[in-house]
DNA sequence: CGTGGCCTTGAAGAATCTCAAATAATGTGG
DNA sequence: CCACATTATTTGAGATTCTTCAAGGCCACG
């Protein structure tokens, strides 16, 4: 078994059908409900390029048809801003069509532990279900380009459906699978393992968004890396450079290309014992 | 903002209603696909005394009495045995009913990482979901005794009833921010403050059981608890004696007496900056 | 009463963090 | 277009925390 594949998206069987606990959704024409930003375009799940790896992967054409019904707004964010803050009312759970988002928690003391980053066709906000309330943010940390979906209307629309039930659980449980895998990471693992996994996880991710999977342009800092992977900035900042010198990577302030992916995956498998 | 309450069971508005994304569920006579270890025994949710805080918990009683209507199967397991492994094919949910476990996953190179410990009234087996499959393992700590309830019939509950699929979903939102904190625990704390973490987290969930919230029995060694808190046995038992000699607990090999709980409150907050 | 498992403790070593400084990249305002 | 402020990144060196290795004690069990 692969270990990346723990890391975060969780591909297992046939691929395509499991990108990961985020998807892209529906989208035409804004809703009431959608808050400050809501842009009224009008596009539809069925005609998404996201929609092998977001929301309606899996649906049927039935279901699909249903989801096109509902009225999705679309929400337009910039570079640094949040999409939605810890402690917020859960109303919405958001697909991302472009850019890139990071998910962090908060502690009472100021400190932030960044739980995620999702790109493409990810969901986001479905930690909110359990009380109503956001637990974590969501920041974008580059413009970017969401669609909200109101959790209501796919609760309704799921009454009617199994699949429609099946695929918002199997969503849920790919979370809890995506989580199980960092804390894995975060709890048996050095910093090499770490960010070598990290790296792997989400050149895979690119892969499937049809990116190069050996070269592409990180979109989070050195600190949100570190926050990400439990280390400090200038272990992770290190460890490119080691990963450099092992002829692993090309590294260049933010664009990587990955050299060696056979020797990157024997990084984090090499255990001591 | 109480850190503890990030946990694992994050237990936030009311409190009864929320006290881990695990929960009891009825229990009336076995059913077909209970595989070995199934007791005939007939019990149902409503009259379940974990019923407040298990799977129940939230519905009116007309879901209530349809969840009663459901054949869940009584499975007993004894220490140390498994009840479900990682790469099992996903069936039920289970419902502890009395006893404890550990969830663990497993590295290709055989390294164990335990992801959560359950007691009475939490559900395990949740992230199975995602695909088809356990992702991790469940043991028994000790003697216990769980509701196996079969997903499908769960399901099907769920198409009827808004109510019941809110349940559902909010119990798997629920893991998921458990599994959070458990990220913010394992990526951004000491040694102290891991185990101050998890003791004061213990220690609310065996009040929620009617327990003493300030004496009671490890069930899990030291190892296990190195495990879930991403540090080595031996750092456990050194920072255990720390805690003695601040005269925040009295330890006796896995009997633990809380002496001080605002000092150990103190001892994971007291960050260094 | 011997054996094995679990826990505690010490001492040395390794990994990571902290502090500090230099460099590079970016944006701002003149 | 340039000087300057700001931020991100890299790198070094010492401090700290945690791990590793090792030894001994306690307890349950056969």
């Amino acid at each position: 078994m692969n270990i990346a594949n723990r890391i975060a998206p969780v591909r297992v069987v046939p691929a395509r059908a499991q990108t990961q606990g985020a998807d892209c959704a529906p989208c035409h024409g804004s809703q009431a409900g959608i808050a400050s930003g809501a842009t009224p375009l009008k596009t539809q799940c069925s005609n998404c390029h996201l929609r092998d790896i977001c929301l309606p992967c899996g649906l049927d054409t039935l279901d699909l048809e249903r989801l096109d019904t509902m009225m999705f707004g679309r929400r337009k964010i910039k570079a640094g801003e949040e999409l939605f803050r810890g402690g917020e009312r859960f109303q919405f759970i958001y697909a991302v069509r472009t850019g890139t988002f990071k998910s962090s928690l908060m502690l009472a003391d100021g400190r932030e532990q960044v739980s995620g980053f999702h790109m493409a066709g990810e969901l986001m906000g479905l930690d909110g279900l359990a009380n109503g309330r956001h637990a974590s943010s969501a920041i974008a940390l580059e413009d970017a380009d969401v669609c909200a979906i109101p959790y209501v209307h796919l609760t309704e629309l799921a009454t009617g459906s199994a699949d429609m039930q099946m695929v918002m659980a199997r969503l849920m449980s790919r979370e809890i699978v995506r989580e199980h895998s960092l804390m894995m990471l975060l709890g048996s693992m050095n910093a090499e393992e770490r960010l070598a996994a990290f790296l792997i996880n989400l050149s895979q991710r690119m892969k499937a968004r049809g990116y190069s999977p050996s070269e592409f342009h990180l979109r989070m800092s050195r600190a949100e890396i570190g926050s990400y992977l439990g280390m400090k900035l200038e272990t992770v900042s290190r460890t490119f450079s080691a990963f450099q010198q092992q002829r692993l990577l090309e590294v260049d302030k933010r664009h990587i290309r990955i050299v060696d992916l056979e020797g990157l995956t024997r990084a984090f498998e090499a255990r001591a014992h």
